[in-house]
DNA sequence: GAGCACTGC
């Protein structure tokens, strides 16, 4: 600790923050801003008046770093050193130093707009630009206007995202801290690889042959690639002369490895100790290795630029968000390429930890330093603004309108129109754009605003013990889906009939099914594992549901039933009012399905057609027919546009739907901006874009999107 | 018949 650069500065950084209100510092990695920052101020007096909070993007870094901190500090981790994530709060009366989520932080401005129990918000790992951190990085400048006198603002960012926080907080001053990283030799191909999986291979290779000890990092792009890379790498490396070359490890190390399981367990145990003696280390990687998991001892970096992607659906057609280069390749392969430099420089770096490293970026220079932008497309200006926008207007202040709020960088025209209809259509806002009393407790919920908006309504029709289950399942459904690594392909085909099957209603209807069964085993691991499903996975739906039933009991004020397997009425087996509720919550998640097949249209402002994903266990009826209506949870663009989770939903629930659609005025919506729109009719996406624009900010986004539709066009024009 | 990454309340 003693030798960490950042201290050095301490007396430079105190005498800054004494005299601005704002600071944004530049920590390299390694410097020691996230646990130095908090203790300086701390000596310094800064927590005689109030808190000092510390805000991490993820779970894991506000937890690991608190605990270092109280080491550190020689204290008990709750005490004076704490943090607070979801599901656990270990604070106190006495913690003066709280770490905590992002998310924490905006539920807490929720209840406390002011935040006034703190005296210095660090926002650290700016540079990520999570949504979360965006949010706040507006509500502080707003805050640090009505506080100028006992609030302090520190936010840590990157070297090539600095001058544009600080402009954003009208120059404030800007302190860059060294960081301890070793130098990494950057060493570039002279072209793209037309493999990128045969270049790393060979690559990795070339580095067992020739470089000296240290161990290797590899990036791919998603689990598939990862388990053909290991396999291959580990028949080319048995194949070299014994005694030639170091002993090599192989290990896999991805998002979905179950660390309940022995074998999972295993590798995560081995990537994190120091290798044996005269052995060298392949770690074959997503990007989870670039910022949430660190593995000690790598020299070598292999970045094949490339990532898994998501593309969204524009038109007819799909695109891809992050701007990549190769657009096309996100159309056909679902893979990207990032394109910002931060992010190289984030892996380059995770090879000079220990020593000295190398980086083989399988790209020529000529990219990075022509080609990239400087920073990764913030994440509010690729997903869906629903929730923030609630949030905002539940914030209640009256100088607050969502279409001034002040972002780093505003999200676009569209995607902002698009959250005031859907909020709109589920009733969280009125015609004009006002807050409604459901609104009001929707924004309560940690849920997307469709998932709360079901749960009221089937708080309405007596159905809340099934929604709750059916939200907290969707909430974990990525974690959920069994893992589908090919050794246990055969048996888990098995085990998927085993499961409840939706009584042919779809897949929601079939969670709520597979959640009823396991509470009557009293919440049996081994019933998880029977079947297949991540336990891990199921842990976390239970706690989310506990957690979604104390809210609801609260707001309801009321004694409401919400046991797993809570009361069926006679005759209910077609779950007809769960079904009713989640079409209401998802009215803008319609789609119909075509007169002569079984693909459906989605209905909506930017209609397309789409198939029900294969995996969906919605039955068709005696002429092979699929219900005619359905509301689906996700839209996913991979070979083709994909609905998953979908369940059946009744005609006459959605015609008032559809006739609210047409009567949407989105100049109303918008607060009554100078705006005039008239018979607009289910095609708002015609409007005009600039009108909805955030005065005098320049929309890069659009530009963006026309820029990689066009390349989308060149290049189907080229076919 | 197709999977495919990572966070968070």
């Amino acid at each position: 600790m003693a030798n960490l650069p950042i201290l050095q500065f301490e007396e430079q950084i105190v005498e800054t923050v004494d005299r601005n209100p704002v600071v944004v510092i530049i920590g390299e990695t390694g410097s020691g801003k996230s646990t130095q920052l908090s203790q300086i101020l701390h000596r310094r007096g800064y927590t005689k008046s109030g808190i000092i909070g510390v805000t991490q993007p993820r779970r894991v870094a506000a937890v690991s770093v608190a605990r270092r901190v109280a080491q550190e500090l020689g204290v008990h981790l709750g005490d004076e050193v704490g943090y607070a994530i979801r599901f656990e709060d270990r604070t106190s009366e006495r913690t003066h130093i709280k770490y905590l989520t992002d998310g924490v932080l905006l539920r807490e401005s929720l209840s406390n707009p002011e935040l006034s129990q703190y005296s210095v918000i660090i926002l650290d790992e700016a540079h990520e630009r999570s949504l979360n951190t965006d949010i706040l990085l507006g509500l502080m400048k707003r805050l640090v206007r009505m506080r100028a006198s006992n609030l302090k603002v520190l936010i840590t960012s990157a070297t090539l995202d600095g001058e544009k926080v600080s402009n954003f907080f009208s120059n404030c001053p800007i302190l860059s801290v060294p960081g301890k990283l070793y130098p990494v030799e950057i060493l570039y191909s002279n072209e793209r690889p037309t493999s990128y999986l045969e270049a790393s291979l060979k690559t990795a290779l070339d580095i067992h042959i020739r470089e000296p000890e240290g161990d290797v990092l590899i990036f791919m792009t998603g689990q598939d690639d990862i388990e053909k890379l290991v396999s291959k790498l580990e028949d080319r490396v048995q194949s070299l002369q014994e005694g030639s070359c170091l002993d090599a490890i192989i290990l896999p190390l991805h998002g979905s490895l179950p660390p309940e399981m022995q074998a999972g367990f295993f590798i995560l145990v081995r990537v994190f100790s120091p290798p044996p003696p005269n052995c060298r280390r392949f770690i074959v990687a997503t990007n989870i290795a670039e910022t949430s998991l660190t593995v000690d001892g790598v020299v070598y970096v292999i970045d094949s630029e490339y990532l898994f992607v998501v593309a969204i659906p524009i038109d007819d057609f799909l695109y891809c968000l992050n701007d990549c280069a190769g657009c096309t390749y996100c159309l056909s392969l679902n893979i990207g390429l990032y394109n910002c430099r931060v992010q190289a420089n984030q892996r380059a770096g995770r090879a000079g930890r220990t020593r000295p490293g190398k980086c083989y970026r399988l790209y020529p220079s000529i990219l990075y330093n022509d080609d990239f932008l400087d920073v990764t497309v913030p994440e509010i200006q690729r997903s869906s603004l629903a929730g923030s926008v609630l949030y905002l207007k539940s914030l209640d202040l009256s100088d607050m309108d969502i279409l001034k709020f002040e972002f780093l960088d505003p999200p676009s025209s569209e995607s902002l129109e698009d959250a005031l209809k859907q909020l709109y259509l589920i009733d969280a806002i009125d015609e004009n754009g006002l807050i409604t009393s459901i609104g009001r407790v929707m924004a309560e919920l940690p849920l997307e605003p469709s998932l709360s908006r079901t749960l009221m309504e089937a708080n309405e029709c007596g159905c809340l013990f099934q929604a709750l289950t059916v939200a907290a399942m969707l909430s974990a459904e990525t974690t959920l889906l069994p893992g589908r690594s090919k050794s246990t392909e055969k048996k888990r085909k098995h085990t998927h009939s085993d499961l409840p099957d939706g009584s042919g209603w779809g897949d929601h209807i079939q969670l709520l099914q597979i959640f009823e069964e396991w509470d009557r085993t009293n919440y049996d691991i081994g019933w998880c594992k029977d079947h297949n499903l991540q336990v891990r996975g199921m842990l976390f739906v239970k706690d989310v549901r506990k957690q979604l039933s104390q809210i609801m009991q609260k707001i309801a004020k009321g004694s409401l039933d919400v046991r797993a397997n809570g009361r069926w009425k006679e005759g209910e087996q077609d779950y007809r009012n769960l079904r009713k509720a989640l079409c209401i919550g998802f009215a803008n998640q319609l789609a119909e399905r075509m007169v002569h097949h079984n693909g459906y249209r989605t209905l909506g402002f930017k209609p397309q057609v789409v198939q029900v994903h294969p995996s969906s266990v919605l039955k068709p009826d005696d002429e092979g027919k699929l219900p005619e209506y359905v509301v689906y949870h996700e839209l996913i663009a991979t070979s083709r546009p994909y609905l998953r989770n979908v369940c059946a939903v009744e005609i006459h629930w959605v015609m008032p739907i559809l006739n609210k659609v047409k009567k949407i005025n989105v100049n109303k919506l918008s607060g009554g901006t100078d705006l005039t729109v008239e018979g607009t009719e289910g095609k708002l996406s015609d409007l005009p874009k600039k009108e909805l624009n955030i005065a005098g900010v320049p929309d890069d986004h659009e530009s963006r999107i026309q820029a990689a539709r066009d390349r989308f066009l060149a290049r189907k024009a080229k076919k």
